[in-house]
DNA sequence: ATTTAGCACTCGCTAGTGGAGAGTGCTAAC
DNA sequence: GTTAGCACTCTCCACTAGCGAGTGCTAAAT
């Protein structure tokens, strides 16, 4: 069978249908409110050609129909109308931006809220990551007689702060001094190239202060494991539930505790193929839990350095469309704000 | 009318009863059930008499009867039978902490995550701060040409970073010796008494670097603000949804959108009253938001220096005997791992 | 050879009905 | 003061009937 033109007509009618109502679209229906010049007959047919091949799936006999996956797929891709945002919305994106602080964690925070709240759907925002995480400083810092603080700051603009135990010979002058001896070792490595043989040499060298060599290699293990701690914002958790497929308690609950589980929504970002942005429909997701779900992801970066990644999750009924736009100019925004805040000239 | 000891038992019966069951409790239940010695008729009598004095409400006529706000704080004070945690539970909580790193945030996360899976409440934690709340350490990092890092190292262990953007002239000399001052400046000073002054005055002198100065201040005044910057982590939000009073799709909306107003909790736990376990029932909630929701808080410390607070937050048909056992074993636990992480000798 | 009108049929949704069950309040007896 | 008995109330559930939307098929129209 073939995909002529006047099913795709139907099938993108059908689409936007459903995407706008929520309810199985019937043949009357399209031949009423769009004027394809074809009665409900006719358009009846190719319905049922359509389901045959895939594009569009029946609840039950005497219903309308829905898209299937494999429908949005091909709406996606072909079908729908790409709109760009409006000017008033793109203004209104960048005001709320002025707002933020120059803190990145602020600044991811801020994101995944407007992002929520334009969309109405749930983002979920990753913090930034280098490819290339450089170490730029480190330093030890006293507290109080028994304990210290090692902060470790990297080029991503990120301080990740461990609390040590520092025992009775250990002063701020000897804490001043390995700081220095850490910057040397340290300053400007990669992350993934970090060895912490000379300081277990060192430890082994120097008889005292064991028990503080111990401590400060655990505090450096935990600190350079640094996408271990790459935090995913969540926005507009609740959104979910403005959708008529998801009032379902049941349902809901399960979306919740997806929302919860960081671990997974940080391997959803992270899977997320390629440059810009990218759609993920239904069971295309290779996570099981998702498959009832879409999701539209983009990157975001500083110059051309990818940085993160923002996404939002919604029903597979989703506003492709707008929702693919405001991903798109969100991206955008996000990368320019903080190519300007990391600027190399 | 007055609360005899018949009376007090009837009730204790009732809110035990309705506590596990969510159902009105009828007085035939408690007459076969519980064995006050008397008859469901005399119960029946009493019950309207305890309506009557505003402990029990009905649902309406011939349903059986639900404890008052009232009520439950009568059962609170003087009716429950309070309990300790029971020794296998006490060891799992503290197994469940051995797992966490050093890092605050680290353990302020998964106290959330503890407290919301043992109690089936959704848990709220507060992240620490000092009442004094020190700098130990300031320091400039340069990232790269154009941009560098403020990062503020205070006694609570917690370090905040700010991007400032730096200007042509200045190089990491520059910065080091500029670090030097701010410590100089404001080493061991509280958060409360920062002046900006010495700064704004040395920005007026050196006719260069302006920028950079601006920049520098904007960023300093971002980052004393702590108060601002005390971050709530949240824990089992989707718990709600086990109890019958919440299945109604748009009371739990309404639940999900109060959690995700950080001000709003913030504010909630900041204003639990005392040291300590405190319990505020339903309509005893000073915020209108909160009162169908019953809110148990528990402050934790490092020796006496009050650092926070956790809470959790479920229906008013709370097992509050359960519950304020964990919050007080949990604000007990969390106080003992920071006074030793804090440790001052 | 398509396209369309007509029609019988299917299925979900809703409103209405009628017990069953749980619980109450009252009265009168204990 | 306590209790048994009873009439009454109200919710909950299962059942039913009818409506409406939509389909697939057939036969006529283009």
């Amino acid at each position: 069978m073939k995909l002529d033109q006047r099913k795709l007509n139907i099938l993108q009618a059908i689409i936007d249908d459903y995407i706008i109502s929520a309810e199985p679209v019937g043949s009357r229906t399209i031949a009423k409110k769009y004027n394809l010049g074809i009665s409900s007959a006719t358009i009846r047919n190719e319905m049922a050609d359509l389901e045959e091949m895939g594009y569009l799936e029946q609840p039950h006999t005497s219903a309308g129909r829905i898209p299937s996956d494999k429908g949005y797929r091909l709406y996606v891709d072909c079908l729908m109308t790409t709109r760009v945002l409006s000017l008033p919305q793109a203004n209104y994106i960048k005001e709320l931006y002025k707002k933020s602080t120059n803190q990145i964690e602020q600044i991811i925070f801020q994101t995944s809220r407007i992002l929520s709240t334009i969309t109405n759907y749930t983002a979920v925002v990753l913090e930034p990551k280098l490819n290339e995480v450089l170490i730029k400083h480190i330093q030890l810092v006293p507290i109080d007689r028994r304990c210290a603080l090692l902060v470790v700051v990297t080029n991503t603009g990120i301080a990740r702060d461990t609390i040590i135990r520092i025992s009775e010979g250990v002063d701020s002058d000897y804490l001043y001094r390995i700081s220095n001896m850490l910057n040397q070792l340290y300053k400007d490595k990669s992350l993934d190239d970090i060895s912490l043989e000379p300081l277990i040499n060192m430890q082994k060298n120097v008889a005292k202060n064991r028990e503080f060599f111990n401590s400060l290699i655990d505090a450096l293990t935990v600190s350079i494991d640094i996408e271990d701690a790459r935090e995913v914002y969540l926005g507009g958790t609740s959104n979910i539930f403005n959708y008529p497929e998801y009032q379902d308690i049941i349902k809901a609950k399960e979306f919740l505790d997806l929302m919860e589980q960081k671990d997974l929504l940080y391997r959803l970002l992270i899977g997320s193929r390629g440059n810009g942005v990218s759609v993920t429909i239904g069971q295309e997701n290779e996570y099981k839990e998702l498959q009832d779900y879409s999701v539209i992801t983009a990157t975001y970066n500083a110059g051309s350095q990818p940085l993160g990644i923002l996404g939002i999750i919604g029903p597979t009924r989703m506003e492709y469309s707008k929702a693919i736009s405001v991903m798109d100019f969100m991206g955008e925004t996000l990368s320019q704000y903080l190519t300007r805040l990391f600027a190399k000239e």
